[in-house]
DNA sequence: AATTCTGCCTAACGTTCGTTAGATGGCAAG
DNA sequence: CTTGCCATCTAACGAACGTTAGGCAGAATT
């Protein structure tokens, strides 16, 4: 705690060359993490990624273990951010089919960014020791209740069946979007495009448009 | 090859103990690799719970990368089946909702049933060393030939909307399907209520039944 | 100028890894 | 009863693992 005479506008400068180091470890490890798994990648190969010896990680981190819940949460918390912070830029009156197309490109335009810490999550998560995946559950669990409410409030507003099971269909979505990390290139056809024709097939579904009785 | 003199009915009785300890070595294998991922189940562990020692895996299998090989391929290829079988069981003049849904059932009742070398695709593929994708990689492209086949029909029989691109909607509901490995219990409501929930949403959408221009 | 702190290094620990070679007991064929 | 294969074991190999302890140079503080 800064002692009561010091200005206490900021605590800003206490980061620098460690900030920059950690920074730059958890990017190759999330990276190194998406390509071979939690135990496919040793503390040598990410401290030789970052242009460290195996010993210095531990200046930064606590364990193996931390450092993965790191990414995982860092994951997790971004895409959840941009989502929220993208339907809450919306009007308020915006209707519902609206807001689960900004939810869904929010989702997707951030999860693409963030490749590494998000395949990272889909890929790693599941095969994590447990204290890992307990020690991460929290920040998952938060995110999944922003869906819940998000999709709530778009039945509310007209834009989902009253009899579609909300579980259901976000567990649906999420699953669709967050597949896209497995094969999306960038090249073939940006986000954009990609986030627009699957908010269409999620709304209206495969069946052609009349969908006879 | 049998001498000429013996009868040729079946060369059935050349399994016996030692295919059935192979049998069980995947089934352990699998349920590991799925839990740890690919580098965080050793020779050991599955010997382990297989109930031998790690050196006698190497009377049954070449190499540890052979032995994810024929997991990862083993549970694409009864998937595949499944939904093959399904398929071509269908009157040869069945609608294309029905083929679509016929397709959605085989495939999550498959999956799910065959978890555990399911799962290891899912998880395990992507981080598995650079040999073992590429020699698992036929299998998985012709599973995928075999949907956009399915899907290509579907649409031709009018089930799906002519402006759907095949290839996002194969994606997309490959995802979904797929991502239900995650999260799945047999208890919350059977394989059979699920294939139908989903094979509803992603017909015929989120959006309520009139969907008003 | 002297001192403290920061960020990283070297070296080593005990353990575990995939893999191999040779031995061994049981079961089947002669 | 003997012979030989079949399935598994034991023991060991070098390499790599996560982690720790202590040292050391340069920057920051006094």
């Amino acid at each position: 705690m800064a002692s009561p005479e010091t200005i206490p506008v900021s605590d800003a400068p206490l980061d620098s060359r460690a900030e920059a180091t950690r920074r730059r470890v958890l990017d190759v490890a999330a990276r190194l993490f998406r390509e071979r798994g939690y135990a496919g990648v040793s503390l040598r190969a990410i401290a030789a990624a970052a242009g460290l010896k195996a010993g210095s990680l531990y200046y930064h981190f606590d364990s193996k273990e931390a450092l993965v819940v790191e990414i995982l949460d860092e994951g997790i918390r971004a895409v959840h951010e941009a989502v929220e912070q993208a339907v809450s830029a919306l009007p308020a009156d915006a209707d519902g089919a609206t807001l689960l197309e900004t939810a869904i490109r929010a989702h997707l335009e951030s999860l693409l960014r963030l490749s590494d810490y998000t395949s990272a999550n889909v890929r790693v998560f599941g095969q994590a020791p447990e204290p890992v995946r307990r020690r991460s559950l929290a920040v998952r669990r938060a995110y999944d209740a922003c869906w819940d409410a998000l999709l709530a409030e778009a039945q509310a507003r007209g834009a989902i069946r009253a009899d579609a099971d909300l579980r259901a269909a976000r567990l649906l979505l999420l699953g669709a979007l967050n597949a896209s990390l497995e094969w999306f290139e960038p090249r073939r056809g940006g986000v954009e495009a990609l986030a627009a024709r699957y908010a269409d097939l999620l709304w209206h579904g495969l069946a052609p448009r009349p969908a006879a009785a």
